[in-house]
DNA sequence: TCTGGGGTCCTAGGACCC
DNA sequence: TCTGGGGTCCTAGGACCC
């Protein structure tokens, strides 16, 4: 039998600002999206305020004021960082790991046979806590989708105290009786709905339901979810994570953008973030999209519009790409509007050596690639946007740009910024 | 006034081919 | 009057995840 241990990070964004900021344990603290739009992260204490994820900031202003709840937009290169910490001490714990998300991983503890799995979890949580500040919790069982509902309970029992272990079947239905179908990992606000209005309320209603129901709505995924939850394993370890199949790059404006100048800036900028990208993972790009959309949030209805294009030789050349960008972006643009968002999408990712080149192609592709390695060097070396393009505006002439009215210092991977202590 | 961003997988249906 | 069948490939859209 294989044994899966989801680690997941209690409150990541909010813990990461915490150990940099101690004064602030104990205390209702909340984490902005980009823009400063949403509350994505919540300490228990707002969370107990009644402060919803993903709830806009201006709704949840009144709260916020009359608690003194502390307020923290998002600093991703911090999160980034301390992520990287975290899953380099779990990786001590574990033969073969899955970094799931920026806060979560799946270990494979299988043939731990000889060990207390639930006095092993907890030298992890410990582990982590003293060498990185970040709390964890931890659930152990066969399947992921078990994993997945035993680190909920592990997180939210007081009894359970951060560790649950449902390797063996005894307490599973028990478990799954106190989790609502929402909550089960592959059903979302569409699915859950469906299921609840025909009695299936819990993941052991789901477990238990018949399974022509959930196959025909949920096609092979609900197969396997039902499997899945009786302890049958579908879903492996994904240990070596393949490369992107896509890659985009897009932002909200800080207010509405109307010019075709000023959406352009911000469009190559974004092209040429998703250029580094490319290139980091070492890919080049077939199809590019370009993208428009005015607020959804209006009452007039919201303009969206987008164009692709198939590039003649695939690229990762920023310049080249912000070129085919403005080409799109002009034959969707229309005056007139009060656009909130712009972006791209690169898709059809092929790797070197896998380029197919145009017969007519007439540039210089190892000389271009050998500049952009430059400038991507001196960018990792002197911090991101050092050497950029006139096409992204000038710096600090860029109304544009996403607000961040509240955010930490890049403490730990930016010289200038490092804590100071007295 | 103010509502995030970046991914994946799956399927249906159309275009096209023999 | 009456017009096949079986593939593949691609795209758009819908669902989900964090």
């Amino acid at each position: 039998m294989p044994v899966f241990a989801l680690v997941d990070c209690n409150n990541f964004y909010v813990s990461c600002e915490r150990v940099f900021n101690p004064e602030l344990a104990g205390k209702p603290v909340i984490v902005l999206s980009n823009n400063d739009g949403c509350a994505v992260a919540r300490s228990n204490e707002a969370k107990a305020l009644g402060i919803g994820m993903g709830q806009p900031f201006f709704q949840i202003k009144p709260i916020v004021e009359a608690n003194g709840v502390r307020v923290f937009s998002s600093n991703y290169p911090l999160y980034g960082d301390m992520s990287n910490r975290v899953m380099q001490t779990l990786a001590q714990f574990t033969p073969a790991m899955e970094v799931y998300s920026i806060d979560e991983a799946f270990l494979d503890l299988t043939g731990f046979k000889s060990t207390n799995l639930a006095d092993y979890a907890r030298e992890i949580c410990y582990t982590v806590t003293r060498d990185t500040g970040i709390p964890v919790s931890i659930g152990i069982a066969p399947t992921k989708t078990l994993a997945k509902i035993a680190n909920r309970i592990a997180k939210k029992s007081p009894k359970a105290d951060g560790v649950l272990d449902l390797t063996s079947s005894r307490y599973r239905d028990l478990a799954l009786e106190r989790t609502p179908v929402q909550e089960v990992w592959g059903i979302g606000r569409r699915l859950a709905p469906f299921f609840t209005s025909r009695g299936i309320k819990t993941a052991l209603d789901l477990k238990l339901a018949p399974s022509w129901l959930v196959q025909q709505k949920m096609e092979i995924n609900g197969v396997r979810m039902q499997k899945e939850l009786t302890g049958e394993h579908c879903y492996p370890l994904e240990d070596n994570p393949a490369r992107r199949k896509s890659v985009s790059v897009s932002r909200s404006f800080r207010t509405p953008v109307t010019t075709f100048d000023e959406l352009s800036q911000a469009l190559a900028l974004y092209i040429s973030r998703g250029a580094e990208k490319l290139r980091h993972q070492e890919s080049f790009v077939e199809n590019i999209t370009v993208y428009v959309m005015t607020s959804r949030f209006k009452s007039q209805p919201c303009y969206y519009n987008s164009k692709t294009a198939v590039l003649p030789t695939s690229s990762s050349d920023t310049p080249e790409l912000i070129k085919h960008g403005k080409k799109l972006l002009k034959q969707i643009f229309q005056s007139g509007k009060e656009y909130t968002k712009t972006g791209v999408i690169f898709s059809n990712l092929v790797q070197d050596g896998q380029v197919q080149f145009d017969l007519f192609d007439t540039v210089n592709r190892s000389k271009q690639q050998k500049l952009m390695q430059a400038m991507d060097k001196i960018n990792a070396r002197m911090g991101s946007q050092y050497l950029g393009y006139a096409a992204m505006g000038l710096p600090g002439r860029q109304p544009w740009k996403a607000a961040c009215n509240h955010c930490s210092p890049a403490y730990t991977t930016d010289w200038n910024q490092l804590m100071n202590v007295r």
